[in-house]
DNA sequence: TTGACAATCCGAAACGTTTCGGATACTATT
DNA sequence: AATAGTATCCGAAACGTTTCGGATTGTCAA
């Protein structure tokens, strides 16, 4: 059984009040005492019990993440690596995280209810966001801080604090490469439907596409997953259905390395008489062979950023709105070949 | 301002004792008023205040992990996918995680100390265990249930649960491989000598030396610190001072991809004149060019694994240590070569 | 009619902390 | 010598929940 206040108050002889204002640093209290005290507490180890702390409605200096109902995928490590950036970037300014997905028997939602409503956390982060997004809905109808990766769709109005990657340059920019390079049919493997980036990352293609003259062809566009099998099947179906493309951007690289796969199946030679490219720049991007042309999304910082904002944010409660749109970069690899 | 028991209390006239008894399903309450209180609750839209539930000494329904001081390197996922697989078992049980990292001025154990005597989390779950760890003696003086991933070296004591793979094992594969298509001056790189793995791969790497009557050369082996950088250095350095060598086993799959790197940059053609073999069999390892022969570590699974075990062992209090030691597998691909 | 027993409910205390509103003693000012 | 001010301390209440030990009612058997 740790040691409480009333430990220490005890064995100095003050009271439970003196010790609390000593140890949180009050200028309430004398010198010599609080340096008395100091010590032993430090003797005894004291640690405040936080749940005491954060029932007496202090902070609770713990910021929330959840993660998705269905990872969409086992080999997407996207929410891994952005709760280590924020991981850190939080234990930097003296915050912990605290993390779950849905309980059994229970929505996603429930969660974020549990953690807003549960005072467990003094702001949330989310990820990943969707058309019509009900965690954003119900986060702004509570008072909750929180601060979103992404936007909502170019037809919503994401009136909250964000920092998105901007996914339609993104996507302009790798079409564009691969415009420059001299392919005019390119095939589009977009991820589902509802995820909110699908939209800008769709409009990037098509507006590099416009800038060029090219017509747009709705059919050369298909949606995938976001995993390598999906990458196989859309290349596959894009493939054999027009065999005149050229080349195909996928919106992942997990996708686009699937595609590679594939392609090389049906005899293309990537890199050479074809052109693939992804995007966000993984690891195995630089690794692979050949190595892929993509887009590079710093996820780390990513998080870094977001914890940053949050917690600024929940120090200051800013009555404007902070939203950062990053540019990405493009990565020119092998994969896209040569000028044809 | 949430609800609360005493607003249910309010709404339904009963007291607040028999509005908590109701909600958490006692048999003391009649069943239609347990029906009535439900609904006002849900109405309400009632969240339990999860500080309350703690403070009078109940279980915090959340599992704890420390993510280690600095990480090793930037590009180490292994934390993460580690929590990943964490979280997800966590959720399927009922379970929260919160993780952090060492606070400003503070150190990796305090963290622990913080977690465990401000009864934050009913268990604890560590990874990446060295040489003489205080995170585990803490937690062995502390009654807060653990689980470690991994044991501490051989020569040391693990008297408590663990999951590890069995990475003399993998080790001992991976050489014999090498040792069976014909190679017998074999580098090896290792990772800091401190942690604790290091012993275990180094004497499989022995125990396969030893099985085949070779003779085992010390100079053969290097220390990196688990990144790319530091596989182009090592192997920069044994390439260039012990040019006999044929093959090169690295620890960790990132400095085997930096071996292969530096390796083809010496001339050597690696999986035809010059073998490599990495440890993980991390997603880029598929992808490499070569691909990469490498032992495969499951390490989502054994973040499942981990946390399943933990909360029986919260749950049941065993007096004997549950251990187990998984078996890797050998994964050969393009990087070892043909037999020679 | 009485006693025993079950069913249903509730008051009060406790968990460990912070904070509000004083209380006390000392010092400096008039 | 009285007043005001300052420095230092503390008691009690509050946060929202659970739980211990009853209290109240009604039922049924003797």
């Amino acid at each position: 059984m740790p040691t409480t206040l009333k430990d220490i108050s005890k064995q100095s002889g003050y009271s439970v009040t003196t010790v609390s204002r000593a140890l949180t640093g009050y200028d309430d209290v004398s010198s010599s005492t609080r340096a008395h005290i100091l010590k032993i507490a430090d003797q005894l180890g004291y640690q405040p019990n936080h749940a005491a702390r954060q029932l007496q409605g202090q902070r609770t200096m713990t910021l929330g993440l959840i993660m998705p109902e269905r990872m969409p995928t086992y080999e997407d490590d996207f929410f891994s690596v952005l709760l280590k950036g924020i991981t850190y970037e939080a234990a930097n300014n003296g915050y912990d995280v605290l993390t779950s997905a849905a309980h059994p028997n229970q929505s996603e939602l429930d969660t974020y209810k549990r953690f807003v409503e549960g005072k467990r956390v003094d702001g949330m982060i989310v990820a990943r966001t969707h058309r019509n997004d009900s965690r954003i809905a119900y986060l702004q109808s509570s008072n909750m801080p929180f601060i979103v990766h992404g936007r909502l769709t170019s037809e919503e109005q994401s009136n909250f604090h964000y920092i998105d990657v901007d996914s339609q340059l993104g996507l302009y920019l790798v079409t564009k490469h691969l415009i420059e390079l001299g392919h005019e049919k390119i095939g589009l493997i977009l991820p589902q439907a509802d995820l909110a980036f699908t939209d800008y990352r769709w409009r990037g293609y098509l507006n590099a596409l416009d800038d060029h003259q090219l017509v747009y062809r709705p059919d050369y566009c298909t949606h995938g997953n976001l995993t390598y099998q999906s990458g196989l099947d859309e290349a596959d179906y894009l493939l054999t259905n027009y065999p005149e493309l050229t080349a195909i951007i996928a919106t992942n690289d997990w996708m686009a390395l699937g595609a590679i796969a594939r392609a090389e199946q049906h005899g293309r030679i990537v890199g050479k008489d074809f052109a693939i490219a992804g995007y966000d720049d993984i690891p195995a991007a630089s690794q692979a062979h050949p190595s892929l042309t993509t887009v590079h999304q710093p996820i780390y910082d990513v998080g870094v950023q977001l914890t940053k904002q949050l917690i600024s944010i929940i120090a200051t409660t800013p009555t404007t709105y902070h939203q950062t749109l990053l540019k990405p970069h493009l990565v020119v690899r092998e994969s896209s070949g040569d000028s044809r």
